[in-house]
DNA sequence: TCAGCCGCTCTTGTATACAAAAGCGTCCGC
DNA sequence: GCGGACGCTTTTGTATACAAGAGCGGCTGA
């Protein structure tokens, strides 16, 4: 049910994502067609549009003879993940305070209130977090303007990442990522496109710091 | 029959592609599957792929109601698609300064030498050019190890532009352009990752910059 | 003459049927 | 007992058939 759009290969696409990122299927499992099929309740036909769609973004590998497999990403995968976020993202922001209207500034800083206020209780609410987290990243990407950009960071942002890292933080952790937001909207602000640029790399930089920091397996 | 594996879903991409990029299909115009099917010589079903995919990598766009239309690319389009390769393809030379083996370094001179082959010539051979720049930043793009900057870059890696571009290089610019890969060869050589970068990337702005001054409309 | 509505056609989305190829187990020969 | 080759099974790739929805034109009524 999830989202749902109600084009079947959009739910196929959700589902059977869902299924990789929940671990329901670990890396190496094969994501056979029919099966799929079978599983999300539709024809082998909007199946395979998902998983080309899932390959493309590396969700799934191919095998030489064509089988589809769910991928695995180890630590270096994690990091060059976040490197390529953060020289993305942070053009994103550059642009994104060239172009910035007024009613999308004040989008933002509403967003980061929210986030804020996420925080504010005494049990931080981590769910409402990610999600308004997960909002203001989008609103800067949609204010950069760059359809291209935009494609890319989609298949960049891996929510299996964000969620492990987010669940580990400490709410102070999740502070610095809100007050981040404050500098990059001050940054906005004043139209400084080198400024933004940099508070957003740096934020994201420090991400995969805390993330490294919170992984098992060093 | 062009490179032709032996997929007709491949085949339909590249026959697509083609006439997209040489005008035959012009900005606006409706990509109608079974019109292409017929075209291409196959079924709707991996025609469908084909434009999924360059949808994807924006060579069309979709209309409200799901229509397909070849997209339009203006100067604003341009200039982003070269400061994303920059970017990107500057992480990609850094991080193949970091991983180059040798043998990948000898292959690297021996494909800059070819390409200063082709211009050695009273007429320079633009084709051989174009053909072994292509493969020198692809090789620089697999040493550099990471799938997703290869995807990405391959979807921006907009062959139209270079062509356009090129034919109107004159041999001066072309003969730069040899001289920066072997600047690069040396950042390689010394394995040098920010020197790596800040060539390649310097490397790329000119090329927009030559791509420019030759646009009919600036 | 023009606005609005209705119905038809054309296009895409999904399901199913069929073809081809890859993997795997087995069986044979040595 | 072991290597290799054959053939069966499973899985993907392609074609076709069918359903649903969008767009467009014509028609009607003022």
């Amino acid at each position: 049910m999830t989202t749902a759009s109600d084009k079947a290969s959009e739910r196929a696409y959700a589902e059977i994502r869902g299924l990789i990122l929940a671990g329901d299927a670990s890396p190496g499992t094969p994501l056979r067609e029919e099966a799929l099929a079978d599983i999300v309740g539709v024809s082998r036909t909007p199946v395979r549009e998902a998983l080309k769609r899932l390959e493309a973004e590396h969700y799934a590998i191919r095998t030489p003879g064509g089988r589809l497999v769910v991928a695995a990403w180890d630590v270096d995968d994690v990091a060059e993940i976040f490197a390529l976020r953060a020289m993305l993202e942070g053009h994103a922001a550059a642009r994104a305070a060239r172009r910035l209207s007024p009613d999308g500034l004040s989008a933002l800083k509403a967003c980061n209130q929210a986030l804020h206020d996420a925080l504010a209780a005494d049990e931080p609410d981590v769910a409402r977090f990610l999600a308004e987290n997960r909002r203001f990243h989008d609103l800067v990407i949609g204010a950069s303007a760059s359809a291209r950009l935009a494609t890319m960071l989609a298949s960049l942002v891996e929510q299996p990442i964000v969620r492990r890292t987010a669940t580990r933080y400490a709410r102070d952790d999740l502070m610095r990522s809100a007050n981040e937001h404050d500098q990059l909207i001050q940054a906005f602000a004043a139209r400084d496109a080198d400024w933004a640029r940099a508070v957003m790399a740096a934020h994201i930089h420090r991400a995969l710091h805390a993330f490294r920091a919170a992984s098992p397996s060093k």
